[in-house]
DNA sequence: CTTAAAAAAATATACGATATATAATCTGTT
DNA sequence: AACAGATTATATATCGTATATTTTTTTAAG
């Protein structure tokens, strides 16, 4: 249950803390750093300390540190040359829309101009998306959609289970789309947006049952019509932009 | 010139070619790696060599290697496990809109399907981006967007000047939705856009010139009328689509 | 004094050997 | 047959050292 071993060193004499998932060290750096990077304390232009001396003062190896960083320029935070080091990209360059990075914004506690470009977002693709959902669906993402109903009619969002099938349905929603890209970018979306509703019922459990208004909604998405299966998710999403805002000004 | 020295190693010796840029061999290995994985000779579920033994075929040391894996994982196209091996994911994991994994699966030549996805998409965001930028656009922007107009007037899109302006059209109209994941969305498809045009014009230089009835399009979206901008925007993509369907069928 | 070339320094990048952790598989016992 | 322990294959982690690249500084020429 330890963390990693390292061989002809006294365990844990430099870093702070630091204990998290033993396994995979480099992807618990990458998401501290990442952290940091995010939430502005590293901002942009930031030049961390050389390799070697970085390492540690992290207390971890420089190979680690390397591959913490690889994760990092994947996603195109930060980005590195000899001499110059390696400095915190500007926001233009960040991949906003990687889940990881999306996740960890929420994570640091979402800006209200993160929220108002979120659900703007969502408002230009999933209209549209479940118009072309509703034309293109077949007949087993029909059932399938029927049965995430019913197991939203039985629970609410407060619960896991009610969580786990509003994202179902969004999913085949989205898969139902036809189109990879839609559906790549809508898991994106509502990751985020179940991180966040997974803190707003997770922090306070709101009080009132926000499930029946919304249940109407969904059935009328998964009806068939397009112009109003369109015009249902435009009010869901108004919904949820709504109850996000409160819940976060808690 | 020559690639990294590698201490103690007669240099090339294992691996086929390799040659690619030096300081940076981790980034070849990762583009190679994942040139294979997106255009299917490793399909989903396929399972990579142990670490040892694939770092001496690839003719790298294991840390380059995994290195290049740690990129891969980032965009969602492997994932590994003690054990298990490091393996290939299903489409539905790889994050499809990353610049990165966009770009490798144009030049691994575009599918059908890809084309297909791609403009939808397009169509589903950018008209309304269009519509959003004429409202919101600042002084400065519209300077900017008439003077990325006049490039656009004086040269054609097969110069290479005429291309860059086109981008960087479109990055201002984005920039002026004032929503920075639009931005991003936007700036991932038109960095795929330009390759597609770039691969277009570079391959075989089109005997028409493209320009004249694009500016006409272009001026309406600078003009500021949201609803006209959307009209024009969506004319626009229509007419890209088309020529990118005929090239890519030369 | 300015400019260009050369040297130096700082830093990322790369290699190899080795040790540990983890999870799947095999094996023996109940 | 089912469960517990040993085995094994693999990823993960560390250390020491060597090379490449680029910025900075120095030096020399004009």
């Amino acid at each position: 249950m330890m963390a990693n071993k390292r061989p002809g060193m006294e365990s844990g004499e430099a870093g702070e803390a630091l204990p998290l998932l033993s396994g995979r060290l480099h992807h618990a750096v990458a998401q501290r750093l990442a952290t940091h990077v995010v939430n502005g304390d590293y901002p942009p232009g930031h030049v961390f300390p050389a390799e070697v001396e970085h390492a540690e003062l992290l207390g971890v190896s420089r190979s680690v540190l390397r591959e913490a960083f690889r994760m990092l320029t994947a996603k195109g935070l930060v980005s590195s040359r000899p001499k110059a080091g390696t400095r915190v990209n500007e926001r233009r360059k960040w991949n906003l829309l990687d889940p990881d990075v999306l996740s960890w914004q929420i994570q640091c506690g979402a800006s209200d101009e993160f929220l108002r470009d979120l659900f703007e977002l969502r408002m230009v693709v999933e209209p549209q998306a479940a118009e072309m959902a509703a034309l293109r669906r077949d007949e087993r993402q029909l059932l399938d959609m029927a049965n995430a109903l019913d197991s939203m009619e039985r629970y609410t969002l407060t619960s896991p289970k009610g969580r786990a099938a509003d994202i179902r349905f969004h999913e085949l929603l989205m898969e139902a789309t036809r189109n990879e890209m839609l559906l790549a970018l809508s898991n994106s979306i509502s990751t985020a947006i179940a991180s966040t509703t997974a803190i707003k019922h997770g922090m306070q459990d709101s009080p009132r049952d926000p499930m029946p208004e919304h249940h109407a909604l969904y059935a009328q998405i998964a009806e068939g019509n397009p112009a109003k299966a369109r015009k249902a998710m435009i009010t869901l999403i108004e919904l949820a932009h709504a109850d996000t805002q409160v819940a976060l000004r808690r």
